[in-house]
DNA sequence: GTCTTTGTTGGCAC
DNA sequence: AGTGCCAACAAAGA
C-alpha cells in the first residue's frame, strides 16, 4: 500500500505522535529490516528526540539529533504508536519517556531502515528524483518527454520523479484516459500537461482521504481494483492486463491506445 | 500444493 | 545508455 499518499499519512502520523520526546530506547527485532547500518547504530539514537518529518516520494526522513531515520515500507509497512500492546510484525521499535511507542511494522520485510546525513544526501545517493507534487508542469512535462518506454513505467520510475506507485499510477492514467501501455513518446505534450494536473490531482485527494480507499472521490478506480467492476464512468467491463511485469486495471473503453 | 500481492534491485538481452 | 523482462526477496491470503 505505501505509495506517496500513504506515506504521507504516515509522515504526518509521526509527527503528530512522536516529535520532541525522548527516545529512551531503540530496539531491533528483525536485522533484516535495516540497510547498511548495525543495530547498534539505531540504538544509538538513544537520548535524541524525532523531528521535522520530511517526505520525498515513498520514503519518510525523520530527523533524531545529527543524524536522519531513512524509512521505506516495502509493499506492507507502516507505523503505529501505543502504549502497551502493538501489533504483530513490529520491526523496531522507538520507545519514549513517556511509555508510549513508535513501532516501524513490516510483514513482509521488504521494506528498510537505514540513516543518513540529510534527506537530500539520501536522495543523490540512492538516484532517488524529485517528489512527484514537488514538481511543476514544465519539469514534469521535460522529464518524460523523450522517454521510449510506456507511460505508467515512466511515471513509476523513482528516479525520473518519485512517489507514484503501481496502484495510483493506474488510478491517474484512468483518470487521465490514458491507456498504461501507451508509449511516452506516442503522447503530446499537451497530453503530459494535461496528464500533469491529473496526477496532482488525484494525488490531493487521495491525501485528502488519508489514503484510505473508501474515502476517495466517487468515480475512483482504486475501490475496484481486484473486483470484476464496471468503469463508474462508461460502464465497460474494466480489464487486468500486465504492464512492466506489474498488474494493471483499466477501463478497455475510454483508455485506449491512440 | 498453487497463484497472487501495493516495492525495489540486479542480471541479462536487445 | 536506456529499456524490457524476469527472478528474487518475504509473508499471507485465496
Amino acid at each position: 500500500m505505501p505509495e506517496l499518499p500513504d506515506v504521507e499519512v504516515f509522515r504526518r502520523y509521526a509527527g503528530s505522535t512522536s516529535l520532541h520526546k525522548k527516545i529512551e530506547e531503540v530496539e531491533v527485532r528483525d536485522d533484516r529490516i535495516m540497510e547498511g547500518i548495525e543495530r547498534s547504530d539505531l540504538e544509538d539514537l538513544s537520548g535524541s528526540e524525532f523531528e521535522d518529518p520530511r517526505r520525498r516520494g515513498k520514503y519518510l526522513f525523520l530527523k533524531a539529533g545529527k543524524r536522519w531515520v531513512v524509512m521505506h515500507f516495502g509493499m506492507t509497512g507502516r507505523l503505529k504508536y501505543f502504549r502497551d500492546r502493538g501489533p504483530d510484525h513490529q520491526k523496531v521499535m522507538f520507545r519514549f519517556e513517556n511509555g508510549y511507542n513508535l513501532a516501524y511494522v513490516c510483514t513482509r520485510v521488504l521494506g528498510k531502515i537505514t540513516l543518513t546525513g540529510s534527506p537530500r544526501e539520501y536522495a543523490e545517493e540512492n538516484d532517488i528524483g524529485p517528489d512527484i507534487m514537488d514538481i511543476g508542469r514544465k519539469e514534469f512535462v521535460s522529464r518524460l518527454s523523450g522517454k521510449r518506454g510506456r507511460i505508467k513505467s515512466a511515471l513509476m520510475d523513482q528516479s525520473l520523479m518519485s512517489g507514484l506507485g503501481n496502484i495510483y499510477a493506474d488510478e491517474v492514467l484512468f483518470q487521465a484516459g490514458y491507456h498504461p501501455g501507451e508509449r511516452v513518446s506516442d503522447i503530446e505534450e499537451d497530453g503530459l500537461e494535461e496528464l500533469y494536473g491529473v496526477v496532482q490531482d488525484v494525488l490531493s485527494a487521495a491525501v485528502e482521504a488519508r489514503a484510505d480507499p473508501g474515502e476517495l472521490p466517487d468515480g475512483y478506480l482504486i475501490p475496484l481494483r481486484g473486483k470484476e467492476g464496471k468503469c463508474p464512468r462508461d460502464g465497460a467491463e474494466l480489464k487486468r492486463i500486465r504492464v512492466g511485469g506489474r498488474s494493471t486495471y483499466l477501463c478497455p473503453k475510454h483508455q485506449r491506445m491512440r
